[in-house]
DNA sequence: CGCATGGTTGAAGGTTCTCAACCCTCGTGG
DNA sequence: CCACGAGGGTTGAGAACCTTCAACCATGCG
């Protein structure tokens, strides 16, 4: 097992890619040169766990680049997927020094880290801060809400469905463009993540992926790429009313 | 249908039966009356919506008395609720002129509004307000989080044995105890309601309460009345490890 | 090469849903 | 007064959907 590579803060606040997207968006220069002395990068391969549910957990983060997902796991083993981090998103809760959930790192992740003391402190002197920690909480809420619809009502096929759409959503945002007709995209999970996500077996997941390709609604290209022929079509799948997106 | 009965602020904010755990709990007395100067309160009849998602929302609110559902539907009329409103908590979200989800009063609701405009002014201008709905929302989030667990991964009987275990835990905490060994409770939702909480139908909600009656892990007294005969052994039921409160 | 990891597919079985009948309570109006 | 209907609840039978268990395939790496 590869330990975690602790690096130096390598990078400045103005170059960051997440500069205007992360907790640290709305920090104004003065803000900012706060913030970066108490930052630190941390980063972690795939697979490596970034914390335990219920351990100790001394600083808070947001992700910088690479995927990682939040889970929750019965005595029994049986796990549900509850937070999938992406660029910009926010690790660990203020105040609290226990991890709430297991944390682990899909791809290659790179955390800008700051310790949660000095942290705590700011948030309260920063308003920018707490503002902005706000505004992403409330996303995510809504986020949530919207995931506790697709586990307790939609059929597995839905969820694939949807799973798929918000995949294809995010990376045209990432590009800036809307999502619709033919698009190409790649799956940032296995097909166990997808099921641990979906709330249903990897099989099932498997079954309802051969299915929509069997039915023209996907082509797969490799394991993890994905060409929809018709966004829309896919939409019409997942069960939601017209784009499921009204929400701002 | 009874028109909803709109009510002065006949409570000043001293006597307030939420005022130390709602939005304004850690609002000063000068600020309290600056809140005070915008409020009013309404009240909604058992059954009765409050708004329907999508439509505009000009006020936030924090729930004085009562219960109040927060639901999601499917174009096919599929529900899910995904949030469940008690005393103190928040209705509406700073910042944004429309419901997401359709609430409803399921006893007799009095809401304590505040009109969207000047409360979001307040919110920039009295950090009291922002930490305070930030910490409501990030344990609105947790609370969502293990929603999602018990959505995606457990079986019927462990939704029913949970749901039952979450009532009596919040009845322990208004009375300032723990729960643990035998305790009466009443279930404040409808079979059908609680399906909608718990992703089932409510002829399974049904028959797994006769089954919990059956093996004697509950009694019941009428509809609504419960008695636990013993709350480990519910919780033993329910799927969780220990007590499923280990965060604080 | 051999093995580990991730993925697909089949058969059988079980949990939950659907459809349906029926019960109880309560309030209302003939 | 009591019949009746509405709302909420229980129970049964059968079907549907998803899981479980198992075999097998493809890829990549030491």
């Amino acid at each position: 097992m590869k330990v975690p590579a602790d690096t130096k803060a390598s990078t400045t606040c103005d170059e960051c890619p997440i500069r205007y997207r992360a907790v640290c968006a709305r920090c104004e220069a003065d803000e900012l040169s706060r913030l970066e002395e108490i930052k630190f990068y941390r980063s972690f391969e795939p697979g490596q766990p970034i914390v335990w549910g219920g351990d100790r957990m001394d600083f808070v983060a947001s992700v910088v680049s690479g995927v990682a997902t939040l889970t929750q796991t019965l005595e029994d083993g049986r796990t549900q997927m509850v937070g999938l981090l992406l660029p910009s998103d926010f690790l660990g809760r203020p105040g609290r020094d226990r991890a709430a959930y297991d944390a682990v790192a899909i791809s290659r992740v790179v955390l800008c880290c700051f310790r949660r003391k000095p942290f705590d402190d700011m948030m309260t002197a920063m308003p920018h801060l707490s503002q902005r920690l706000l505004e992403m909480t409330l996303d995510e809420l809504d986020a949530a809400r919207e995931w506790m619809l697709l586990l307790g009502r939609k059929t597995a096929r839905e969820k694939i469905a949807s799973f798929i759409a918000i995949v294809a959503r995010r990376e045209a945002s990432l590009q800036e463009s809307k999502p619709g007709g033919q698009m190409t995209i790649e799956l940032p999970l296995t097909r166990e993540a997808m099921a641990d996500y979906l709330g249903l077996t990897l099989e099932t997941v498997s079954r309802q992926i051969s299915a929509l390709k069997r039915e023209g609604v996907i082509e797969l290209q490799g394991k993890r790429g994905v060409l929809l022929p018709d966004f829309e079509r896919l939409v019409g799948e997942s069960g939601d009313d017209s784009d499921g997106g009204w929400i701002a």
